[in-house]
DNA sequence: TCACATGATTTTTA
DNA sequence: TAAAAATCATGTGA
């Protein structure tokens, strides 16, 4: 059609008499035959979603009261500058967000308004329109949520990753932990008793006493099957450091790489010892370490 | 500055 | 579910 003869046409509609009960026929008429499909609309998940990401917003103090933690808060300050900086974006583009979804729906009303003039829409079908107008910005509010808490994740991840902050045992701890895995070479994997009265002698948690021997086992393994490897390919094998011990196999293949120098060897329990081959390690000269003034281990 | 050591986390496996 | 294995991130010493 001519766009010019397009409002030329509308007014002649609107003006004619009939109009008014032509529309209200047409309308009936499409009701009662049912021509408009009845759409379900799967709004359930996205419900789900939304609420998961507004108890989270809200336990993470991006919306509701800021969440007052003084201890956390002089503890973590860069932190909590970041969290303020998050729920003030995160405002912004919600306040966006909902100004825009305001007047896009006010415009399809109007819209759906004026074609309802030339064009039989029933209730149902403006409603059902409507309702999936609705379900898009439904959708576009949880993208926003999600990114704010995906935000707060990677903050959390930054500031409080352990990874981050480690800081490695005190060598007494390490020495302890040490000599119960040499003691116990052929079964390094203490009991949960065992685990806790060393990491109460460490001064360590029962976790990082897990995670220690978890490491250890796997370190002492793959040690010693690249030992085997290079033996391969040198048949006369390489040359045996003497055993501290004075009995059995090595026992230090990851401390004493074959062919390092010979090292001074830590302390290990008195019931292991043989005397004549037992030389007390120098004290560790200092360097600036994260330990604190006792050789402890200065906790995350 | 770089390579290696080491503690922690994540993924896979039994 | 614990342990193994892989991976990450930081500490450390040359």
């Amino acid at each position: 059609m001519d766009t010019d003869e397009r409002p030329k046409l509308q007014q002649s509609i609107r003006t004619n008499p009939f109009h008014r009960v032509i529309q209200e026929c047409l309308v009936g008429t499409k009701e009662k035959l049912s021509i408009v499909k009845h759409e379900i609309i799967e709004e359930t998940k996205d419900a789900e979603n939304e609420n998961r990401l507004n108890n989270m917003l809200r336990a993470e103090g991006l919306v509701g009261p800021p969440l007052e933690d003084k201890e956390s808060e002089s503890k973590n300050p860069e932190y909590h500058a970041n969290l303020i900086s998050v729920r003030k974006r995160f405002e912004l583009d919600m306040k966006e967000f909902e100004a825009k979804r305001v007047a896009f729906r006010d415009d399809f009303k109007k819209i759906l308004h004026t074609h309802g003039e030339f064009r039989p829409i029933t209730h149902n079908a403006s409603d059902i329109m409507i309702k999936r107008v609705d379900n898009d910005f439904t959708k576009v509010a949880i993208e926003i949520k999600q990114q704010a808490c995906e935000e707060v994740i990677q903050l959390k991840k930054r500031f409080f990753d352990a990874r981050r902050t480690r800081r490695n045992f005190s060598r007494e701890a390490t020495n302890i932990l040490t000599d119960y895995f040499e003691a116990n070479i052929n079964h390094p994997y203490p009991s949960e008793e065992t685990k806790h009265a060393l990491a109460v002698k460490c001064n360590i948690s029962v976790q990082q006493v897990c995670n220690w021997f978890g490491n250890k086992r796997i370190r002492y393994k793959k040690t010693k099957a690249e030992g085997k490897e290079k033996s391969v390919h040198n048949p006369q094998g390489p040359p045996m450091m003497p055993n501290p011990y004075g009995f059995g196999p090595n026992p230090y293949p990851m401390m004493m790489p074959f062919g390092a120098p010979q090292p001074n060897f830590p302390s290990f329990p008195p019931h292991l010892m043989t005397p004549c081959h037992f030389v007390k390690p120098e004290p560790p000269s200092e360097s600036p370490s994260s330990e604190d003034s006792n050789g402890q281990n200065v906790a995350p």
